[in-house]
DNA sequence: CAAAAATCAGGGGTTTCCCCCTATATTTTT
DNA sequence: AAAAATATAGGGGGAAACCCCTGATTTTTG
C-alpha cells in the first residue's frame, strides 16, 4: 500500500505525513509542488494520493483531473481548506475519492483513508454545513461562469497582457482574444467602462 | 524548557510540533486558536511561543503585543506565510524574538530557535529579499511624492473616472488631466504599460 | 442525429490612455 | 533676482480596450 503527499508548505508535509504513519500507513512518497507530485504519480503509481489542492505549478484539480483522464490507478484524496462547493463539484467530475477539509484531517482522514482503500467515496462531513459560509466567492463565483479558453485569457489579462501579447501567446487572432473580452466582460456583470476587466483581473486573479 | 506551538491548522500544527521535537526540543503544549494559546501562556508560562499570524479568535500578533504588554517572559516566535513589511514592522514594536516564513521553516526553525534560546532576535533571512514587494508602505510612500493637485487626480482615477470626467469635476482641461497623469506615472515609476495608472489606482487607493 | 455551446475570426467604429512636444502664469525655493 | 517646481493648457499621434455586427468550425450535450 504506497501512499503519496503533495503540499506545497513543507509543515503541513510533514504533519500529513506523521499523522499518516501514525494511522499505521507507510508513506513512500511526498513531494512539494504539483508538476512532481504527477511525476511521481505516473512513475510509481501509489494506490492512493493526498492532493493539497493550493501548489504550485500544478494544482492538485488538476492532478485529479489527469489522473482521471489518462485512467491511471490512483486514488486521489484532495485535501484543501477550500470549503467551496464549486470546487467540490468540479473534482467529484473525475472520479475523486475523498474531499477532505485540512481544519478536521484529524477527525475524519483515518475514516477517509479507510474508505478508499475500499473503493469508496469519502467526503468530508463538514462539508455541507460550512459551504454556506463562503467569503472570497465574488471573484470565484464569477470565474465559474467562464470557460477554460475565458479563464486562461483573463490570467494573462491579470499578468498585464495585451489583448495582443494574449493572441501571440495563444496563438489565436488578436480578434478572438478581443471577442473573448467581450464575453467575459458580459459574463461577469462588469461595469460598462474602460478597462473594468483589466481592474477586475488584476485584482481578483 | 517549555515550548508552546498554536497554529489553526492541525496538520501544520503536527508538522511544527513532530519538527520541533526532531530538533531535540520538547513541546509541551500546543494550540489550535489564539484565545486558548494565550491562556497557556499565561498560565504556563513556557519559555518560547511558536505562533502562527492566521488564527481564529486571537492571533499572533495580538498574543505577541499582549506577551510584551503584561511584561511575560515568554519568547514569541511568529511563524507565518505573510511576507509583508508592515506586520512585521508592527511586531517587531514588541520586542519579537523570532520571524520565520512557513516556506522556509525547515531550513531557519532550528537556527532560530538556538538564537532565541540564547536571548538573540532571529529573523528570517529570506524576508529582506522578498519585502521589497510590500504592498501598503509602497504606494503610500508612492503618494507621499504627489502634489496635492495629483493626488485628488489619483483618488478620482481610482473611482474609474476618466480623464474627461475628471477635467469636468475639477473644471480644468482634459490636457491638464493627462499632462498629471504623465506625471504621476514618472513620479510612481510605473511600467510603460497601458492602464498602469488606472489598475494601480484601483488597487492602492 | 440535431441542437446548443464553445472557439475561432473578421470588419468597422469610438473612447481612452499615454506618449511626444511646447508654452504660460504662479508660487516656492535657492 | 534667478531657478525650480506647480498648475495650467494645447497640438498631434499611437496603441489598446471595448463596442457593434457577422460568420465558420468544432465540441458537447440532449
Amino acid at each position: 500500500m504506497k501512499i503519496l503527499i503533495a503540499d506545497d508548505h513543507p509543515l503541513t508535509l510533514m504533519g500529513t505525513k506523521s499523522f499518516v504513519e501514525s494511522l499505521g500507513y507507510v508513506v513512500e512518497n511526498v513531494s512539494s509542488n504539483g508538476t512532481d507530485a504527477f511525476e511521481q504519480i505516473l512513475a510509481q503509481k501509489p494506490e492512493i494520493a493526498i492532493l493539497d489542492i493550493n501548489m504550485p505549478g500544478m494544482d492538485g484539480l488538476e492532478i485529479l483531473e489527469k489522473v482521471f483522464i489518462q485512467k491511471l490507478p490512483t486514488k486521489v484524496i484532495l485535501l484543501t481548506m477550500h470549503k467551496e462547493m464549486s470546487i467540490f463539484n468540479k473534482a467529484n467530475q473525475y472520479n475523486l475519492f475523498g474531499y477532505i477539509l485540512k481544519e478536521h484531517a484529524q477527525d475524519e482522514l483515518e475514516m477517509c483513508l479507510k474508505e478508499v482503500i475500499n473503493g469508496n467515496q469519502y467526503i468530508s462531513k463538514n462539508l455541507s454545513s460550512e459551504l454556506t459560509t463562503d467569503n472570497h466567492t465574488e471573484a470565484q463565483e464569477g470565474l465559474e461562469k467562464l470557460t477554460f479558453a475565458e479563464k486562461k485569457i483573463v490570467e494573462l489579462i491579470a499578468q498585464h497582457k495585451t489583448s495582443k501579447q494574449i493572441a501571440e501567446l495563444l496563438f489565436i487572432s488578436e480578434k478572438t482574444v478581443e471577442g473573448h473580452r467581450t464575453n467575459i466582460i458580459q459574463k461577469l456583470g462588469l461595469p460598462k467602462e474602460k478597462n473594468t476587466l483589466l481592474v477586475w483581473a488584476s485584482r481578483y486573479f
